[in-house]
DNA sequence: TAGTGGTCTAGACCACAAA
DNA sequence: TTGTGGTCTAGACCACTAA
C-alpha cells in the first residue's frame, strides 16, 4: 500500500508480500488472520469509520473459507475494533471506552487518547529485598531481589498519578540500566528480555493521600486518590511485574462500559 | 419436534418441555440456545466445575449442526461462564473477577459473590425536577419529573454503599409505589414496565466523604470513597436510569482481569 | 437489483485426554 | 482405543442497504 509503485497490471499482487497465511504454521489460519487484521487496525492501516475488505475479498486474499474469515471478524467485533452492518459493510471502530479496563494499554497510550500530552520522572530506581506483600503478589520468597522503579507520571504539565513497579530480579537481570523517563518498561521487557505480559490482575480502590504522596502529585492533603493494585503475568502464567498506582482522584477517572 | 406426543417408548421427548428451540422464531437458533444455556447456567443447574453435555449430545438435543452449537459455546467462553478442555470436555467456570466491570450486576449479586449478606435501607423516595447533570446524563429537560431513589446497601451487618437512582419519571409513572428494600429496581423496571438495561456507561472515581456520607457509612471523615457514575441504556439506547454509587473506599474494592 | 453481512448445514480431519 | 474439543471446508438461503 505504501511503495510499490508499477505500471502494469499486476501492481495489486505485487503489494501482497506478507499477508499470506501459512499452511503449515502450528498456528490456526483464523489465529495468523487474527493477528495481522488486529496489528493492521492497531497500526491504522484504516481510518476509522473506514470500511475494510469485504468477507469474500480476504476470503479470497487469504485462501480460507468463509466460516474462518467470520471466526476473525466475530473475534475483532467482540474486541470492539471493528463494527458490521447487514448490507453494508464492516467498518473500523472509534477506538473508545472500555480499553483501560479490559485491555492492557500503557500510560503513555491512556494519556494519548485521552487528548493529553505525558511525561514521565523517573524518582527511585534500585533493587531491594522484597516484602511480605510484594513476594506474595510475586509468588517470590520475601527479600528475594526486587528491581524497584517508582515513577512520577505527567499529564499536560501537571502530576497525574504514581508508579511503583515491582520485578524479579531474576527474571531480569541489569535491567536499571535502562532509561525508564523515555523507554516504556513493557517494551524493554519483551526486547531485552523476551517477557511478554499477556494477562493481569487488579484491584481498584479509593485511599486517602498520604502527606508524602499528596506533595509529589501536588494536591491538598487530603484528598482522594484512585489506588491501583496490578500483577501481571506472562503467557506461562508466571507473575512478571506487581504494580502500584496512585492517581489523583480530582484528575483520573476510569470509563467503561458495561453489558447484560 | 415440539408437540406429538405419543404413548410409546419415548420418554425421553416427554421431559423436554420447554428447552426446544423454535426453529420459526425471529430469533437465530444460536441465540435461542444460549439464551437458555446462560440461564441453566445463572441459575446453577450445573456446580462450579462440573461439565456440561458434549456439543454432540447439545446438537442432538437441539436438533441443530455442530457449528451452531459452538457458536453458542464460544460466546459462553468469551464471557467467562465455561471454559472447555480439548479432549477433555466443557466446564462451568467459577464465578469471578471481570463480572462487575464488564456485566451488570446488581448490588445484591456483587455482595453474594464476595460471600457476604446484602440488606438494604430506603432512605429517600420522591419524585423532584431534573438537575442540570441528572438531566443531562438521561438526555431530558431540567426540572421534567424524576423518580429519585436513595439507598443504603449494606453488608454482614456493616454499610457499605450509599447508591442514588434518577429514573425518568414519564417511563415509570407510579414506581415510587414499589418497596426497593425487597425487590430489586431492575427486576420492577423489567416485570412491570417492560424496560430492559442492556448496556450502561460507567465514570470511576475516587473521592473525599462529606460530613453526611460519612456518617451515613459509619466512616471516620475524612476518609475515600469509590463514586461511580453509571447511566444506563435499554434496547434501543435510550437512557433509563442515572445511578450514583458511593461506596466504602476501605471495604470495597474492584476486581478484575486485563488482557493484551 | 447487486452486494453486503447473518444464519445454518453436513462432513472431514486433527490434537489431546483418559481408560 | 474412544471420546472430547479444535480447525476447516463448500455451499445454501435469508435480510438488509443502497443504487
Amino acid at each position: 500500500m505504501a511503495n510499490e509503485l508499477k505500471n502494469d497490471t499486476y501492481s495489486e499482487e505485487y503489494q501482497r508480500i506478507l499477508p499470506v497465511v501459512n499452511r503449515h504454521s502450528r498456528l490456526p489460519l483464523h489465529q495468523q488472520i487474527y493477528d495481522l487484521l488486529r496489528s493492521k487496525i492497531l497500526n491504522s492501516a484504516w481510518a476509522v469509520g473506514e470500511m475494510l475488505p469485504t468477507e469474500l475479498e480476504l476470503m479470497v486474499e487469504f485462501g480460507v473459507s468463509r466460516v474462518t474469515m467470520r471466526q476473525v471478524f466475530e473475534r475483532l467485533v467482540s474486541e470492539g475494533l471493528i463494527y458490521r452492518q447487514q448490507g453494508r459493510g464492516t467498518f473500523i471502530a472509534k477506538p473508545t471506552l472500555e480499553q483501560g479496563l479490559t485491555r492492557i494499554i500503557s500510560f503513555t497510550e491512556d494519556m494519548r487518547r485521552r487528548g493529553l500530552i505525558p511525561e514521565t520522572n523517573v524518582l527511585a530506581a534500585e533493587i531491594t529485598p522484597a516484602a511480605d506483600e510484594v513476594a506474595d503478589a510475586l509468588k517470590i520468597k520475601p527479600g528475594d531481589n526486587v528491581a524497584f522503579i517508582k515513577r512520577l507520571r505527567i499529564a499536560n504539565a501537571e502530576p497525574m498519578c504514581i508508579e511503583e513497579s515491582h520485578l524479579p530480579y531474576k527474571l531480569c537481570p541489569g535491567i536499571l540500566k535502562f532509561d525508564f523517563a523515555s523507554q516504556p518498561l513493557r517494551e524493554v521487557l519483551e526486547k531485552r528480555y523476551a517477557i511478554r505480559i499477556v494477562r493481569a490482575l487488579q484491584k481498584t480502590h479509593a485511599v486517602v493521600t498520604t502527606t508524602k504522596t499528596a506533595k509529589l502529585l501536588g494536591v491538598p492533603h487530603p484528598s482522594a486518590l484512585l489506588f491501583i493494585e496490578r500483577v501481571s503475568f506472562n503467557e506461562w502464567d508466571l507473575p512478571v511485574e506487581f504494580l502500584c498506582l496512585y492517581f489523583r482522584g480530582d484528575r483520573y477517572t476510569l470509563h467503561n462500559e458495561l453489558r447484560d
